[in-house]
Order: structure tokens, then sequence, then C-alpha cells
DNA sequence: CTCCTAGGTGTACGCCGTACACTCACGGTA
DNA sequence: TACCGTGAGTGTACGGCGTACACCTAGGAG
């Protein structure tokens, strides 16, 4: 019998695998390329194969989010919560960045998955174990949003989404606007300007994105210290 | 001649009105249910009608994200920075409140619409305008991030997600989970229970989602006044 | 040896966005 | 009046999507 090459058939299937392939081909194509079809053929296999393994795509999505999620380093114990919070949130952020995918696959779903769930609370142990009451502790964490997933949440700077792992970057990443744009929105432009000038260590022209990061992430944290500091209690609803 | 009743066929289409169509959809059935079948079918149009007036989904929905940009409160000249970014700020929450599905279809985006960049650029403007520096600006429009179109970038609170506009939450919006997550999680059951009870003049169980919004917006616009008020430079680019 | 079962298959359905060729009422010009 | 170009709306069709459902089959349990 002469087929083995058909009976051994490649390493067999498991929820544990489909998860993996799914997060390597979303980093690497895009998520907009991970369809059904399209991970089934990566994985050697008919795509109502995957049925057997996950219910349908949105539980496909959620497994997925939580593998990447799980990757985030663990709460350490013990020492200062704003060096624990700062520590830990970089370190989603480097996640993010293996991963550019789970930033609105994390938001465009409606539940969140036993991993976030996870992560948040050992987050607001975090906060708890530094002295927080539960209600600051509670508004603090509305207040870092999702930022306290690593989440940049631009919105502002056009160039940087662009940006996929294949080509690199053949347009040069903006920050030079054609001039009748520039015109019409001077202070963007403005900005742009300086951005691509003072680049002291800045790798290309445009937006050092981990200081920007860095800075959002000390302001909020400098706040919250204050507010902690100063015996926050919710009769400070103030305004 | 009788076919008059075909001839009259209703007010001709539009780009205006096939974008108007299309946020009304959106606004009552959800992004999810905007396609161009059913929006053509809305406006009493074959689908393919719909492409004299916009090039592809894609660009509708730059321009249903243009028609709902341009219902923020335009700036007021002059006056106190922080209070004007603040009020511009929470006229842009309102809008987004009438348009719940424009947070994720403009994330979802690679590229800043028209509108949006106008609204932006006044933004910086009013920044400026108070005595900030171009690099100060700069990484205060970072920091606040797309809070400054009024995203309030949950993450955390599941509850809120899930309420569509048509029936009035089937379920409680949560707050109670099932006491085997509440175990597994405790902490954000902790806060879940203390958000549940202290409802002082909250309308049902869970958040305040405008406190939250405000404190969030707060702990920024404090922060961010300091840093001005002490005459932040980029050199103060410490840690 | 038989039967059950779990994992992989094949086909099919109803959506989606949209390319492309068409009809046909209209306004301008000769 | 006759023509004709133009542009809005139509009809058909294609390839891709998620996935329901019936089927096959290899391997283990009795």
């Amino acid at each position: 019998m002469p087929e083995q090459a058909e009976t051994l058939r490649r390493t067999p299937l498991s929820r544990d695998r489909v998860l993996r392939a799914a997060v390597a081909l979303a980093d690497e194509a895009g998520i907009e390329s991970l369809s059904m079809r399209n991970l089934a053929q990566d994985l050697g296999v008919v795509p109502m194969a995957l049925y057997k393994h996950v219910a349908n795509k949105d539980e496909l999505l959620a497994g997925m989010i939580d593998v990447v999620v799980g990757e985030i380093d663990p709460a350490v114990a013990g020492g200062d919560w704003k060096q624990a919070v700062r520590r830990r949130i970089l370190s989603a952020r480097e996640m993010l960045l293996r991963h550019p995918w789970a930033p609105l696959a994390i938001e465009s779903r409606n539940t969140a998955t036993p991993a976030i769930l996870a992560y948040l609370d050992s987050m607001i142990g975090t906060f708890r174990a530094g002295g927080f009451s539960v209600d600051l502790a509670h508004h603090v964490m509305h207040a870092m949003g999702s930022r306290i997933l690593g989440f940049s949440q631009e919105l502002f700077d056009a160039s940087r989404r662009a940006g996929r792992s294949g080509t690199p970057d053949p347009e040069p990443p903006a920050a030079d606007f054609p001039p009748e744009v520039a015109a019409a929105f001077p202070h963007v432009a403005e900005i742009a300007r300086a951005a691509s000038h003072d680049d002291e260590s800045v790798v290309g022209p445009g937006c050092d994105d981990q200081f920007e990061f860095e800075f959002a992430l000390d302001l909020l944290l400098d706040g919250i210290e204050r507010l902690q500091r100063q015996g926050w209690t919710s009769s400070h609803r103030s305004r």
C-alpha cells in the first residue's frame, strides 16, 4: 500500500494548533487575510475540519486573543504599585507590537475573554495592594481604558497604520503632506514638520511611538499617584 | 401612459442622500447590517446604483465618518483652553452616543478623513492659542489619543457593549457574574459589586459612563495643565 | 469481529462587494 | 424636429466568505 503519504496526515489538528496557526497567519498576512478557508489551507486541511476544534470564527478570534494576552509577562507581587503597573503595561505593549491585529480584534469583540479578565483582575489587584480603595481602583481602570492592554489608540498619526510587515514601507511614512493639505490643516502640518526635524535618536522621520506611549502613560500614572496620595474618595465627584 | 408611478422614481439618489441613509441604517440596525445591498434596498434602488455616488464601500464608510464628525460642535475662539477643549470633547462624545458604530468605523480605517483632520487641526489650534509649544501640543494630542474624539475606549466593562438600541437590554446589564466567574476574578467582582451598590443617582446598576469619561478626561486635562504651567519642553524627556 | 465515535471531507446555501455591459430619459445642438 | 451624447439606474455574473449538513473512515472498546 504505497498511499502511506496520504495516511500519515501531518500531525493531527487540535484546538491549540488551530489557534497558533491563526495567530501566525494574522501576524504575517494581516487580520483581513484570516479566513477559515485560508487558515484551513495553511494547515493542509479542508475548511470544515476547523469546526471540529472551534465553534465558529468568533470563537476562533476569542481563542487567538487568549493566546496573545497569555504572552504578557505575569504580574510580580510586592514592591511599588506604580512601577509594577508601568512594567506590566509596557510588556503588554511589546506583545501588541508582535501582534498588530490584536487591538482591533479585541475592540471589535463585544465580550471580554477569560484571559483578558484575568489580566484585568491581576491589574486591579496591584492597585488594591498599593492601597487604592475599591472605588478609586475602579475609576482608574476606566481612565486607563484600553491603554492598560498597551493600546496606543492613535487615531492621530495616519502614517503608522499603513505599515504592514511585508514591504518596508514603500511610501515614506508621511510627515510631509501635499502642500494644499498642509495649507488646509496648518496646525497639523506644523507638528508634522517639527516632528520630522528634531528626530534626535528617532529612527525615521515622524513620531517616536515609544516616547509618545510612555508620555501618555506617565501622564496618567502621575495623575493617579497624586489622587491616591491625596486620599481620593468618591465624594470628590466634583464639577 | 399610466406608468407614471414608475417614471417619477422617488427623489433621485445623490451622494448626500446615500450617506445620510447609510448613517441612519448603521444607527438603527448596527454597523454589521450595513451592506451595499441593505442600503440600496432602504433607498428603493438596486445595489449597483450606489456605485454612481460612492466609489466603493470603503469610501462610503469614509463619507459616513465625515458626516458624523461634522456634527461635533465647532470650536469657539478665545477663553480658557482647558474649558474649550473639555467642552468640545464632551460634544464629540455626545455625537458618538448617537452613532455608536462610529468608533469602530474610525479605528478600522487606516487613513484619517478630511473632517477628522479638520477637527484635529482646530483642536491643536486651541492648545497653541493657549500657549502650548508645538512639541507639547504634539505630545498632548498623542496622549489624549482617540479620547479626543470622545472615545471611551472601554475594554473593561463588558456589559455596556451589548446594548443595541432595539430591545431595552433584555439581560440585566451584567455587574453580577455567575459565582464561579466571580471566584476566578475576585478583584473584578469586588468592583462590580461596589458599582452596583452605590448607584447614587445612577440609572441602573453598573458604571456611570458619563462620570467615568469625565474622570479620565479631567485626569488628563489636569496633568496637561500642570505640564504647561511648569513650562514643559522636550528636554524633559526623562526617565 | 463488530460497532461506536471522533476527526476529516464534500457539497451546497445564502450572504457579501463589485466588474461590466446594458437601457433609457434627458438636455443641448443642428 | 431630429439627433445624439451623457449619466443615472439596471441586470447579470463572479469569486470569496462563514457555515449547515450529510457523509466517510480509521482506530479503539466490547
